[in-house]
DNA sequence: AAATGTCGCAACCGCTCTTAC
DNA sequence: AGTAAGAGCGGTTGCGACATT
């Protein structure tokens, strides 16, 4: 910074693909002297690239702590739950998820699991109108439903053959159940009264996550815990990330898991909504 | 076997924000 | 306060690999 460019001579910078070559020097040279001004990298590292280049390539592809391969559930759902909430703030989502960019969640995200999720609120709305035909939930023809439960597990699998390691879950709709089978114990989601806490959490009862997670990302065309009578809302969301709430602890440590991950959610592939 | 379509990924482009002068 | 340059971000594109016809 400060110096003019037109000082500088115009180099003609490299564009297109990195070789190995390239990727060992920048590899070098940032590993030994860091990345302070990175229009400077280029130059001292002896690359025809612009430091842009070189900054997109170092974040995306050189860095040590970069993970690569499949996504987890966990990491999936952090996504879809960020994404719900953050909107296409790639970067932010990205620092919820250790060892991962925001470009390629990015791709990730285009690639996979706007699909998954356009399937999902296809059969939100499937649901919908289903239930705006009929009086009640019990009229609702389960054959029918079973037919287009069915045809969209068919088509799930068949995004998971297309190289992605999980298919959706079958999807159960709790609210079909009585809210005395969901909260009494003799609910198939039930058996987990440990609440979160100990992380800023206030929560309320046991189904929480259950209710705001898959009720917001599944169903909801709202925001994220716009109507959740919990008062889990957008607020306090942004409050957690803000107080460095990490999902991927929730999730995969002592958190989350222990309420709504394999248990509750995921358990022998049925979802419970 | 060849042509065509689809998908995933890497990289570029353009914009905004921040910072130094 | 204004300006220029760097850094960062999100959208988009291009290309190779693979699948389908």
């Amino acid at each position: 910074m400060g110096t003019k460019s037109s000082d500088k001579p115009k180099l003609k910078h490299k564009k297109g693909f990195w070789s190995p070559d390239e990727d060992q020097r920048l590899r070098n040279y940032v590993l030994k002297h860091g990345h302070a001004c990175w229009s400077s990298v280029p130059v001292n590292a002896g690359l025809q690239r612009n430091g842009k280049s070189c900054r997109l390539r170092w974040i995306n592809h050189l860095r040590p702590e970069l993970k690569r391969g499949m996504y987890t559930v966990q990491e999936e759902e952090t996504i879809l739950t960020l994404h719900r909430l953050l909107g296409n703030k790639w970067s932010q989502i990205a620092q919820h998820l250790p060892g991962r960019t925001d470009n390629e969640i990015k791709n990730y995200w285009h690639s996979y699991l706007k699909k998954k999720l356009g399937k999902l609120e296809e059969m939100d709305a499937y649901i919908k109108t289903q239930c705006a035909t009929t009086t009640s939930s019990s009229d609702l023809s389960y054959e029918s439903l079973m037919n287009h439960t069915e045809k969209s597990s068919r088509e799930n699998n068949d995004l998971a053959k297309e190289g992605h390691k999980s298919s959706l879950p079958k999807l159960l709709f709790a609210e079909w159940l009585s809210l005395e089978n969901v909260h009494s114990g003799s609910s198939v989601n039930s058996g987990h009264e440990q609440v979160i806490s100990g992380d800023g959490f206030n929560h309320h009862n046991t189904n929480f996550v259950q209710d705001s997670f898959t009720h917001n990302n599944l169903l909801n065309e709202g925001s994220f815990g716009g109507d959740f009578h919990g008062g889990f809302n957008n607020d306090l969301m942004e409050e957690m990330l803000n107080s460095g709430f990490k999902f991927e602890d929730q999730i995969s440590g002592i958190g989350f898991v222990d309420t709504f991950s394999g248990d509750d959610i995921c358990n022998n592939d049925v979802l419970y909504i």
